[in-house]
DNA sequence: GCCCGCCTGCCGCTCAATGGAAGGGTGACG
DNA sequence: CGTCACCCTTCCATTGAGCGGCAGGCGGGC
């Protein structure tokens, strides 16, 4: 409907040319939040687009993705439109967690996939989300359920539950403070229960984790420990619920996770590293 | 007072604090160029190496990074030295030319490493350098040569070449028209022959290029077309020179080129969008 | 034709960004 | 234990880089 009330108010007063915004927002800040804008969904966007998407008027959207566009970050199609540029690809293949992790842990689950047949998934905790580093899919997987570089709710996914059982405490109790819902079925969380879950995922090593909804399946997810101290990430095969004993495949699960523990703790000070300070 | 000449001189006034450089860049790239500071081999910087290197004064930085870090591009850890955090693998990941085309090609390229046993390389160019997007390693392959995401010379390499003989024109003349040497030999190429050689790839639709240092390796190498018009990549089949006839891998390479080229065709505008503008 | 939406260049007004100096902390060396 | 060297962080007066409303140009739909 009409005008939302933007804060324009009374303040409309001079020529109101090269009036800065009340709340100026760090310069770094505005640009990095063009990036936000895509998505899988989305990976191609015009200049307005951005501008609504982020809430940068147009001319200093402009201003911004060019200079991204300059390193590249962004790349401009040759129809006007912008997309996330492969410089950007190539520095987010420095992420120790990202791209290191994932080169470590690939030939261990391209072997689980070979044996399993099955999806076979590897995540990170980024924040409030499980990020999904790799996703290798053997013959008999069910039909896509993650992109890789989606993120998953901590909550009511396999390699969420055991990213989360393995927080630190601080944050495993903030998270578990406010509502959440299970996605995609949109029912509310027996907090209680999942602090018990949790506690168990940490005695067991372990989580078997079903669903119904999108897809009836069970993932089988393991924390993999780097150097010794903190998880860094959750390993996981996804097997449809029609094939019964899903547990019989912790065993395999738990030796590649440990393989590539052992990779990672011999990678220089990579994943998780020497403690210091606070 | 009133001296408002250059900036040292009257430094005896109020302490000189807070003068402004002279010629200011702009807060963003001066902020990205943090992010390419990281490298391979340097995947942690301390902030003052991250200062040195990139040139900004160190409270500069600091501000800089602590914003990068904020928003996920930076990651700080325990030690206080940053890395490069998965956020940033994460938008990185929505790169059409990135991730996108890598997901398409990797079951084709899996096929192809089995097949041969050696390594597979996909690459698409980036500037003046072939950008590694994904690298499948055969049983039967040699050790390492390059890593993902790193960059490759268009002169001397298989997939390099490729991509450069398929340029535009206008950027392959600039490139050839200063002075070019093959690495890591040190040897300084021949322009007028690598001329010739270039548009000899576009007839064969193939290059196969030998080369003694660091190893003696054969690259067989093709471009990959997007929706019909330009070349959007290059796969290339890297075989010791020890093993004759790596020519009669053509067709396995041909095929699996243009499998990928009409996966990425039917993704929407994604890889080779249309033209207008300009 | 007329309208609508998008991209782009313009430009005076500010305040966010700036970097030197100072403070505190840590480790190496003698 | 004192000295030195290096690093990280906070503080702050200064100022030009960033800001966004406006208008012109372009193209597509009706």
């Amino acid at each position: 409907m009409g005008t939302s009330g933007p804060p324009q108010d009374g303040t409309s007063e001079g020529g109101g040319r090269g009036r800065r915004p009340p709340h100026g927002e760090p310069v770094v800040d505005r640009a990095l939040s063009l990036l936000d804008c895509f998505s899988a969904d989305r990976p191609y966007l015009s200049l307005s687009e951005l501008s609504r998407a982020s809430g940068v008027p147009a001319s200093s959207a402009l201003r911004l993705a060019t200079r991204l566009a300059a390193w590249g970050a962004l790349e401009r199609l040759p129809d006007g439109r912008y997309s996330v540029g492969v410089h950007l690809y190539e520095v987010g293949c420095l992420a120790p967690r990202g791209r290191q992790l994932r080169d470590i842990a690939l030939p261990y689950m391209g072997d689980l996939a070979d044996a399993t047949g099955q999806h076979v998934l590897l995540a990170v905790r980024q924040g409030e989300h499980a990020l999904l580093i790799e996703r290798l899919s053997g013959e008999h997987a069910v039909d896509t359920l993650y992109q890789v570089g989606e993120r998953l709710p901590l909550h009511s996914t396999g390699v969420g539950r055991v990213l989360l059982a393995y927080a630190d405490e601080h944050f495993r109790v903030e998270y578990l403070a406010r509502p959440l819902v299970a996605e995609p079925e949109h029912v509310p969380v027996d907090v209680a229960a999942l602090g018990e879950e949790l506690r168990e995922i940490v005695d067991r090593r372990a989580e078997v984790f079903q669903r119904a909804v999108p897809r009836d399946v069970v993932s089988v997810a393991v924390p993999v420990f780097g150097r010794g101290e903190g998880v860094i990430a959750a390993l996981s095969v996804l097997v449809p619920q029609t094939r019964p004993g899903a547990r019989i495949l912790l065993p395999a699960i738990r030796t590649a996770a440990r393989s590539i523990s052992r990779g990672a703790g011999s990678q220089a000070a990579a994943l998780a590293p020497p403690r210091r300070r606070r």
